[in-house]
DNA sequence: CTTAGGG
DNA sequence: CCCTAAG
């Protein structure tokens, strides 16, 4: 992947040189390609951007006092933005009514307003043609550029009073919706087969939305992170977002994605048959989360790897929020149901039992540097509480018990005591203090239960508070919508379980193995009594006719496709050309093979023949018309 | 969807 | 077997 990318670098791509013979193969545009790999663009990619964006300008206006329409609190918001407020009113989140909705009637509505009046808008569609372009907004007073991103699951403008708000409703929106194209920029929302595609561009520059986790390369005023599985080619939307010609241009990749998505989709419904608890967050090839299926975590089992997922939102902001596992699980089923997919970076780390807390937290600061850049302390929190010796063990901590790993947790603290720290606790004691409804959505141990749809996270403005960790404050309720930020600490970060093992943090970019979405067949090596149907199909129907081939004689093996029987051909003739000391499995009989290679050769000759026809013929063509 | 060919 | 290009 690497190297694709850089080939691509030139402005060429190399892995789109046509293969072989097939030499009248199109050659795909290189920034086709290039966006192939990248162009999902995820609904925090959005976040992420905007709060780029937002960083320029608050970084412009801290210094040129309020250039957002003269109002001093919108400036206030910016610089002192330390709240996020999540918050859900409707029930459509519920595990029963959402497994019961189709996703075009899922309707979220997430807004995040930023302390300079940014909003995100998000807003579901059922028209894969809808397309959303950053355009100004007037609003708060506002005269600067104001972004309004779809990018499928709605974002709403919230009553942002006192800070950074994500707010997550349920309606729907005016799906009159018009985009507005600006200096641009333009935002590309279509649906895709699984109702939502995103892709996205920035003109602008201060938009700055790739960011590579696992190569280093990141951009500070943007986060996201890593893009696994491509969908749909971006650029060419980009040209024209609402016209066939994009969706002609989607179209095969879509083709693709169906069979793979169908299949996938079963897979997490058979994963969701096996968890009842709901859905889990599985990390895909590219190394970052999907929201798209929410299955376990490949994390899951594996020894030794505490998994962090950071969500950054807006860290420039002072928003930084760190979650496990289980939180992440929670907050994916709470908060994205309607947004198809999206990745956050996550952090594979892993401590054995001996490492201390102290590098436990180097370790920890260490990959959200990474992401963040420098500047944090990191806080290790056991069962909420602050492990202030950093020279004690983890096993001395209790950490290294699996158990109490789920209760282990990490603040996020600016290096700056100015700053806003960063805390979410994450043991059952804490949760109980929530208020009457008291589902455990974020107990790790059953993260999966925000039933409860009428529930509002508040992660409140952070009074850095060095004495003692101040519980955050994580409110589910049953119908109420108010909730004051209460709390002062800021972060999270429960932990999946692990088996400590080694100190390290896992690139990335490693690609890790295939989870069960993308299983490969179980090799079924062909009998020679298959073997035997399949020669005799070919010595009577040649090569090149796969399907045919495939019909005759294995029209009832469902598990060969002609794809396996033409595979299956060629590792006959290679297996007939090479001496019997080097064949491997199950002996053919030589009989056999000696058809294989005399049909190989008569067929090909065949093929020769015909080629020689045509060339004879167009030769003709030419040379008469040269005569003329 | 099929075929061809590389991995 | 998988993946992908290309017809």
């Amino acid at each position: 992947m690497v190297v694709k990318r850089r080939l691509n670098c030139g402005g060429f791509d190399f892995s789109s040189i046509p293969k072989a013979p097939r030499s009248t193969r199109r050659k795909v545009s290189t920034t086709e390609r290039d966006d192939d790999v990248d162009s999902h663009i995820t609904a925090f990619d959005l976040l992420a951007s905007l709060a780029g964006k937002l960083l320029e300008e608050s970084e412009s206006s801290s210094s040129t006092s309020s250039t957002y329409g003269g109002d001093d609190s919108q400036e206030d918001h910016l610089l002192a933005g330390k709240m996020i407020k999540l918050e859900q009113v409707e029930d459509v989140y519920n595990n029963n009514k959402l497994a019961s909705k189709s996703p075009s009637e899922i309707t979220s509505e997430t807004s995040l307003r930023i302390p300079s009046d940014c909003v995100l808008e998000q807003t579901p569609v059922s028209d894969c043609k809808r397309a959303l372009d950053l355009k100004p907004l007037e609003s708060g007073g506002i005269t600067e550029e104001t972004g309004v991103v779809n990018v499928g699951a709605g974002f709403e403008q919230g009553e942002a009073t006192n800070g950074l708000m994500i707010t997550d409703t349920i309606s729907l929106k005016d799906p009159s919706h018009e985009s507005v194209h600006r200096d641009g920029s333009k935002l590309v929302c279509r649906d895709d087969d699984e109702n939502y595609c995103k892709y996205y561009k920035f003109s602008d520059k201060s938009y700055r939305p790739m960011t590579r986790v696992g190569h280093r390369r990141i951009t500070k005023k943007s986060m996201v992170i890593k893009y696994g599985r491509a969908v749909v080619p971006r650029s060419k939307c980009f040209k024209d977002t609402r016209t066939d010609g994009c969706l002609k241009a989607l179209y095969r990749k879509r083709k693709l994605c169906y069979g793979y998505n169908q299949w996938k989709h079963e897979s997490v419904r058979r994963k969701r048959r096996l968890c009842d608890k709901g859905w889990v967050v599985y990390s895909d090839g590219g190394g970052g989360l999907s929201s798209e299926s929410v299955t376990n975590s490949p994390v899951k089992g594996e020894s030794g790897t505490l998994s962090v997922y950071i969500l950054m939102l807006c860290y420039l902001t002072g928003l930084v929020l760190i979650f496990s596992h289980a939180m992440w699980c929670s907050l994916l089923f709470a908060v994205k149901l309607s947004i198809k997919s999206f990745r956050i970076p996550e952090l594979f780390i892993e401590v054995p039992g001996t490492a201390t807390v102290g590098s436990l937290k180097r370790t920890v600061m260490e990959a959200v540097t990474a992401l963040l850049g420098d500047g944090i302390r990191i806080g290790v929190l056991v069962q909420g509480k602050k492990v202030r010796d950093d020279k004690s063990t983890l096993s001395q901590t209790g950490l290294s018990c699996r158990e109490n790993l789920d209760n282990l947790g990490f603040t996020l603290e600016p290096g700056s005591s100015e700053n806003p720290v960063i805390s979410m606790p994450t043991d059952s004691t804490n949760l109980s203090e929530r208020s009457a409804a008291s589902s455990p959505a974020l107990d790790s141990r059953s993260p999966f239960l925000l039933q409860d749809a009428h529930h509002v996270i508040n992660i409140g403005t952070c009074v850095e508070n060095s004495q003692e960790l101040v519980p955050y404050q994580i409110d589910i309720t049953a119908d109420e919508r108010q909730q004051q930020p209460s709390s002062d600490s800021r972060a999270i970060v429960p932990v999946p379980p692990m088996e400590p093992d080694a100190l390290a943090i896992v690139p990335l970019k490693e690609k890790p193995k295939r989870t069960e979405l993308s299983q490969r067949r179980t090799r079924r090596p062909f009998s020679v009594t298959e073997v035997e149907s399949l020669v005799h199909a070919v010595e009577e129907l040649g090569t090149g006719r796969w399907r045919d081939v495939k019909l005759r004689s294995f029209g009832d093996a469902s598990h060969r496709t002609y794809v396996d029987l033409k595979d299956k051909w060629k590792t006959l003739v290679h297996t007939a050309s090479i001496s019997p000391q080097q064949r491997r499995g199950e002996p053919v009989p030589q009989e056999l093979l000696d058809r294989v290679l005399a049909a190989h050769r008569h067929w090909s000759q065949h093929q020769v023949k015909q080629n020689g026809k045509h060339q004879a013929a167009a030769t003709m063509v030419v040379e008469s018309g040269a005569f003329m």
